[in-house]
DNA sequence: TGCGTGTATGTAACCGTTCCCATTAAAAAT
DNA sequence: ATTTTTAATGGGAACGGTTACATACACGCA
């Protein structure tokens, strides 16, 4: 089987103790010694047992990742900037990225509370939760534990939980004005699901700013899954609406894409047809997104979610070991960017359709 | 702390021995005394620490994955389709996924070896590397170790490792063919990094087709690096040249569509003015690539990539269980996808660039 | 010479499991 | 009634590290 530390302190005739002091503390081993031990494990390439190790000392030098899915630019860029922080600090964390979307998919009877298990059970020093949704029940099961953990999106009114949140419904709300002052009057929304706080978030702005103007219409609300090919399908369903929309936002930036598909399809043109706004500023992150049909859209800052994070998981961390517990809770501003896909309403329509 | 098998073998009223048949055997566990133990487990909010059980055991049900980088489409589906994979055996296998862009960005002091080395620490059950290049040194490290690996896209000659590949060389010997059936004769490349290997298959795939036809020229050739900016600035040079190439092959999709930014800029069209052939297929696996500008390109089979690494790994892994060592090796064909980008060359133009 | 000090190393307990090997009591077989 | 089987459980030694404590020796100094 694999070398332990016993066949290295043989080798080298010293005793284990000695051998893990060169791995720990080699300033209290004689400089031949530690030579000597050198060489043996060289020879017999021997490598600790983290296992063995993290056993004894109840704890780890590693940070476990929950992330939603891995093949999401959203989550992407957010894990590249934790991945950029934490590669720049002092301490050597190692990052151990867990994936959850066969979970979520695939309704296996696997939950994510049992990744999260996967990870206390690793003693891993700290937990990013990057995940659409985490339910009540596993946020108390990590308060349960003493193993410091930031989520992002999914930070609710809880006070004991740290996260990084986006200001949501400010961002739809001001995404709305704007095209109410453009002159529209039949806007629809597609939401995200509808189970996760920050879609409601989203769709309480919009809802509450087209209110104040009296031009709110639940008839005009689709409930959508985020992606692409969603937003396509429910783009195609709402173009047999009489009267059609003259502008619609999207929960997500991905379905406002797949939408722009069926309107492409259709015939139609942005937003000379119909105007556009998308959630997620996918276009702004990433370069070859320059490449798509323009979408005005609200930019998230990931990099910024990313680095907030790492930066508030590790304080935790350092917290934690000072006796400290204190949550750390930040709400990131978002950032409207308009890129041409809506366009004012000279004429507004008398009619508005529904009630 | 937290709670141990211990805890529970006290308030149960039982040796811990009993407590661990419960959870490994419970048939050997009288009905009543299971009850109880399942009960105070509840109670206890126990969780069995994986460290303790791998420990004892010698073994984890860990994989591990080395990426290049998590924010590539490319990697992405691979890794996805390892997870699909995963998820669908009866192995209760986790993954831990360790990324490697820092390493090779920042080019900081730790190199892959090192992250290569928290694997083997972790006694991960087995490892997928899923690297742009792997140094043949850590290829040796990793056979000196009697973990089970698998290598996507780095497989050498070496004998002893297995590997998934791609049949590079192949598949731009016929886009470059087809490309010259279109009646193109100076066709330039762009390669990605040279000290990869399976950009050097692209680049001689590319090169012995131009021999046939004795339409290679050196001075053609530009190396980039892979990405969306690279193939931006590579192609703002090309455009300077005199004559224009009629035809442009890309050692990757990334780099066709910054070359595609660069041309639109130019005011130039694809495929009147330029023909481009990318290679990924990023397009087949990416339903909002749809939208992109349409590029002929070499489609990866990604998917099979991944599912094929991970048959593999858990093949080998079950072969050692077996006393096995065997090393197997697939090399995956890929699908010429035209898609519109490149043009038939009616007046091929006399004057052929460059010697 | 004797004593304190510092350096280098060994000894052994411990971390939380698994599992082999008793041990005990009850049931079955003789 | 005695022996054998079987079922249920406990005791304790691993697994491979870390670390507090003990030990041994060399050195400087009163």
């Amino acid at each position: 089987m694999s070398v332990t530390i016993n066949d290295v302190a043989r080798a080298a005739g010293v005793s284990k103790a000695t051998v893990s002091r060169y791995f720990n503390d080699i300033t209290r081993v004689n400089g031949e010694t530690a030579e000597r031990i050198r060489r043996v494990i060289g020879e017999l390439n021997y490598i600790p047992s983290a296992t063995a190790r993290n056993l004894v000392l109840r704890q780890t030098d590693k940070l476990g990742v929950l992330v939603s899915n891995v093949d999401s630019v959203y989550w992407n860029r957010i894990l590249k900037s934790v991945h950029n922080y934490i590669s720049q600090i002092p301490e050597p964390y190692e990052i151990f990225t867990l994936n959850c979307d066969n979970i979520i998919l695939n309704n296996t009877n696997k939950s994510i509370l049992d990744k999260i298990q996967v990870l206390v059970e690793q003693r891993v020093a700290g937990i990013m939760i990057a995940l659409w949704d985490l339910p009540q029940g596993d946020i108390d099961y990590l308060l349960g534990q003493d193993i410091p953990f930031v989520v992002v999106q999914s930070g609710s009114g809880d006070e004991r939980v740290s996260y990084v949140n986006v200001d949501n419904y400010r961002a739809t709300y001001e995404a709305a004005t704007y095209l109410m002052d453009l002159g529209h009057k039949n806007i629809a929304y597609v939401s995200g699901p509808t189970d996760a706080i920050y879609a409601n978030e989203r769709f309480e702005g919009f809802r509450d700013a087209l209110m104040t103007k009296r031009l709110y219409r639940r008839n005009l609300i689709v409930n959508g899954d985020n992606d692409y090919d969603d937003g396509y399908w429910r783009m195609r369903q709402i173009l047999t609406w009489k009267p059609k929309p003259t502008a619609i936002m999207f929960g997500s930036d991905l379905m406002a894409y797949g939408a722009i598909s069926a309107i492409r399809e259709a015939g139609l043109r942005i937003p000379d047809d119909i105007s556009l706004i998308g959630y997620d500023g996918l276009a702004e992150e990433v370069k070859i997104y320059e490449l798509l049909p323009p979408l005005t859209t609200v930019c998230q800052p990931m990099t910024q979610i990313g680095e907030k994070m790492a930066e508030i998981l590790l304080r935790r961390i350092r917290d934690k070991a000072l006796g400290k517990n204190k949550a750390y809770r930040v709400t990131l501003p978002t950032k409207f960017l308009d890129r041409g896909s809506c366009r004012a309403i000279e004429n507004p329509q008398a009619e508005i359709s529904g009630e």
